[in-house]
DNA sequence: CTTGGCACTGGACCGTGTCGAGTGCCAAGT
DNA sequence: ACTTGGCACTCGACACGGTCCAGTGCCAAG
């Protein structure tokens, strides 16, 4: 019973915490929620809600805000998912839907995102790892050189250019790459790595350099790691809104932004659906005041990679994770879709 | 004479300002520098460079700034170019030959740009209107579709699927290719697609469908305007030092760099060396305390796109300069080369 | 367990006074 | 015609002190 009361309380704080960016009293608590007892009465829960760990004072006379702790005691237990409107729904599939390919996806998802949410949007390219072979192209160009082109499930293009030190054979480009088909095509990219590498010897000798080669620039690109941590970046001027404290709050951002090692760590492993992370619990100490909603994406069951938003822990969560959800469940149709 | 003081002591109080970020006065100025005079004389110049409108003092007792008109005169006339040193060439030089692949190089320029002038770097893709066709390739796919791909001087590969309604020939997909080939190789893509639309009607009635479909998507591709304005950024971290005017000087950027057109824009038109664009000179009143320096690249004479940075209108005009121009001869080479 | 009352705390805000860098101007010197 | 030292003046930066008030903690009564 009063157990419930102060975890409304602590919702209450939050809320209004969040909405006005200032530390809230128990005075302004009482008349801007309907809690149906005196603000003396909320003065004891606070104290309480102090003494747990959920809420924090500047100073002595000023009101109370939520610690990292009591942010995640919101998110965990008392947030109610906040559904978007039909317009904001809309705006999301219209805008998503004009996308022409996987780049322009990506690059769509993050200003999409970043428009919703008024944060820093981050989104993950699809992985190649996660993603199967669909189509294998091996194309025979002036002097030796050949043209390798792997398209994948998320519809990815990846091509390369392999200069080889002898001219190879229409037959023998044919017939490497019935077998590189045969032997790869939907198979998950690490593994159809492997299957390669077993290809090589059942080859002729003769063949052996030409088919090494290729098969090796093939493999180096199922394989590329370098393509797969790529990210997106955008909404970086809603840093503007982060507040007043420059050197806590937006310097750091900035930084984590410079490096996209750092941006994947942040949007974490795959989980399904949207998760938080606040404060100390992103693993970086510099980024204490800021909080990163991430959920994985892809078409349905299946998880390409991740994308989310980073934004200061006082964030509306409730609304930051519906965007982030919707944003997630319509690229991953759209991705199947194509 | 008296002439060519005042303007040395109008290089002088940019060099002081832009080192120490405060006004600089008359007493502290001839103490840095051997002008020869009193401070009294120097009072009189300044005041008269005030009068000119190269000079403002924030209040009555302050030190004096430069306008952005002092800025002008600064680099026109009065700034000697800065060598870069050993150091920082080999940096670029080996950071750069370390790239893989066109994206890599634009990627890698951004980072070592914004290393080495600790601003905000852009780089716009190398310009596929600029560049001319190097290869072209049609591969029949499974069913009625067609891979087409096309590789341009300045390294860029470009690849289109084609949903066609019939399968097409053998022989008609090797004769359309090498008449493609014929039309358009080493022309510049905006010429290119003109050729390419004269090509249709040389096919039989029965081709054109299969023809037409084949071509329009090529011409689209050689005058594609997205992946023309595509530009890369970097070094969002250096917003930092532009200071404490948060409102002033950093947020425009980051309102800037969020908007690809504004920041072509700011880039400005193929000029060859660096060229400098001070305050209003941007064209944005929100920049006003923003500088550029862009310098286009590509292989000697040749232009492809424009690179720079973006910093407060108080930087080291001569360092940021050398930088800029010797990244984009670099990556100018680079291009020539793979 | 709740409530009104009350003393207390500590930041925010404001006006004042002092300090000093820097200016403009002038009269004297070269 | 310039240059120079001197001098009065201006204005921001900074420190000090006082007032104000939101908000707290605690207590005795309901």
């Amino acid at each position: 019973m009063i157990e419930d009361r102060r975890l409304n309380v602590l919702r209450a704080i939050v809320e209004d915490y969040v909405a006005t960016q200032e530390p809230v009293g128990s005075k302004a608590l009482v008349e801007r929620h309907r809690l149906g007892v005196s603000s003396a009465t909320i003065r004891n829960d606070m104290a309480a809600l102090e003494d747990e760990g959920y809420l924090s004072a500047p100073h002595t006379s000023a009101g109370r805000i939520p610690t990292d702790k009591g942010y995640r005691m919101f998110v965990d237990r008392l947030a109610e998912v906040k559904a978007l409107s039909v317009a904001e729904r809309r705006a999301i599939e219209t805008f998503l839907s004009g996308a022409i390919d996987v780049d322009d996806i990506v690059m769509r998802s993050v200003k999409i995102l970043a428009q919703l949410t008024n944060q820093v949007a981050i989104v993950q390219y699809p992985s190649l790892t996660r993603s199967t072979v669909r189509h294998v192209e091996l194309v025979g160009l002036e002097g030796s050189r050949v043209l390798v082109v792997v398209i994948t499930s998320s519809g990815r293009v990846e091509q390369r250019i392999v200069e080889l030190t002898q001219t190879p054979g229409e037959q023998l480009l044919g017939d490497l790459k019935s077998r590189i088909v045969r032997a790869t095509l939907g198979q998950r990219l690490p593994e159809a790595s492997l299957r390669l590498a077993e290809l090589i010897e059942t080859f002729e000798l003769d063949d052996r350099p030409v088919v090494s080669a290729i098969v090796t620039t093939l493999a180096n690109t199922f394989s590329n790691e370098r393509s797969d941590e790529r990210v997106a970046v955008g909404g970086t001027a809603n840093l503007a809104r982060f507040g007043a404290d420059f050197d806590t709050a937006i310097r750091p951002v900035l930084e984590a932004m410079e490096e996209q090692v750092v941006l994947l760590h942040l949007l974490g492993e795959a989980t399904s659906g949207p998760h938080v992370r606040i404060g100390r619990e992103t693993g970086r100490d510099d980024l204490s005041g800021t909080a990163v909603v991430a959920s994985n994406y892809g078409p349905d069951g299946e998880s390409f990679a991740q994308l989310g938003t980073m934004g200061p822990t006082r964030m509306d969560y409730p609304a930051t994770m519906a965007a982030v959800g919707a944003v997630a469940r319509y690229v991953g149709r759209i991705l199947a879709d194509g």
